[in-house]
DNA sequence: TTGTGTATATTCACTGGTCAGTATACATAA
DNA sequence: TTATGTATACTGACCAGTGAATATACACAA
């Protein structure tokens, strides 16, 4: 039946997030994937082929939401393009604070699987932090010189990502503020200077003349 | 026997160097690594109580020759400290041309372990990683405001493992030099400005007299 | 209504293999 | 004879994936 069949792998689905991302793909075995779905292992492989399957899955699922989130949070935030790309990593730090969290699902499984550049997780993996870069390049191009829009989506990626690294390592999420900062850095050298010179906030941002 | 005690000790590890920092520490079996060493594992066991113990081994012995690299990379180059830095994201992005190149060992090994904090192998990777920001720092307050030095600092250790996550996800070097000239960008925006005022080049390296 | 066939969905119990670590013995040198 | 170093062969646990049987539900014929 399709709809116990469907919820049965959204089952599945939601104990394998929940476990690849709190401890990584190898450390997790089918069977503790089965168990917290509340169902036996051949079970979980009628609904899946492998675990490569499960784990290619678990990414894909995670693509779109993922994006979302940033895409909320830029749009949710007060201030010019700067300011909102930094309250992209400011929520990422308040993210960083909860136990459970574990940096970047895709990163990581990237890592895990290093050695299988062609696995559908990496794929989905790859495609992923593209669209998170394009979607910073298409946000750019109203922003800064459309000719280096790109190149600043990917300086911004390189610090979101080595956040996300970082942050992990150290457990400590007020590197992502500071890649935060780094990155409004880097997209206000870009900038048009505003018309009206502003007296901004107590932070530490400054407007910068070009003419000098 | 010391002599030959120390020589195996040597070659275990340079076996689990290759295959750990080639393959990740978890697809990497004790076996392997004995085998690749040319002995058994049960003299394995000898050297090292644990496959904890060699991992923690493998990095240790990876900390110090790393942040020499680096630091020979800076002093060779060319030029003033942000064109320095740029220097080190250069020389990541040639040796991330070869197919052995698999980012970086401490990261990668971070995230295998991520679930256990305390593992030796993670304090040595945190510890290195201070190092080089430790680095970092001093080299900044020569030149700039000491009192950026350490954010300045984090900046560039963000950029610079954000490279290693991203060129080993989409296997392309060239963000390593994305990440270098958004670092040596950083740089500049803190310095003080040089003396003479330049038309910069073609390129974005330029050639500041200090003594102006 | 009852019986029968069929596709879907699930279970138990198993296989073949790998892995970290060890018990035991043997060799060599001080 | 004692300490050091090496090898063979093993243990117990785990793991990805499977074989064979069963349960459920729906379709359609009698």
């Amino acid at each position: 039946m399709s709809e116990t069949g469907r919820s049965t792998r959204e089952r599945i689905l939601q104990a394998a997030g929940k476990l690849f991302y709190g401890e990584g793909i190898r450390a997790v075995s089918v069977d503790a994937v089965a168990e917290k779905a509340g169902l036996t292992k051949r079970t979980l492989y009628y609904h899946f082929r492998s675990k490569d399957d499960l784990i290619a899955a678990y990414l894909e699922i995670r693509d779109q939401p993922n994006l979302a989130l940033f895409k909320r949070w830029f749009a949710e935030a007060d201030g010019d393009v700067a300011a909102k790309v930094e309250a992209i990593f400011r929520n990422l730090a308040r993210s960083a604070r909860h136990a459970k969290w574990k940096g970047c699902g895709f990163l990581r499984t990237s890592v895990e699987l290093v050695n299988l550049p062609g696995h559908p997780a990496m794929v989905i993996g790859r495609a992923h932090k593209k669209r998170v870069e394009d979607w910073l390049c298409s946000v750019f191009e109203d922003a800064v010189n459309p000719q280096q829009a790109r190149q600043l989506a990917r300086q911004v990626i390189l610090l979101l990502d080595g956040a996300f690294a970082v942050v992990l390592l150290h457990r400590d999420p007020s590197y992502m503020e500071t890649a935060g900062a780094a990155a409004a850095h880097l997209v206000r050298g870009l900038m048009p200077p505003p018309r009206k010179s502003i007296k901004a906030a107590n932070v530490r941002r400054t407007i910068r003349s070009r003419t000098g």
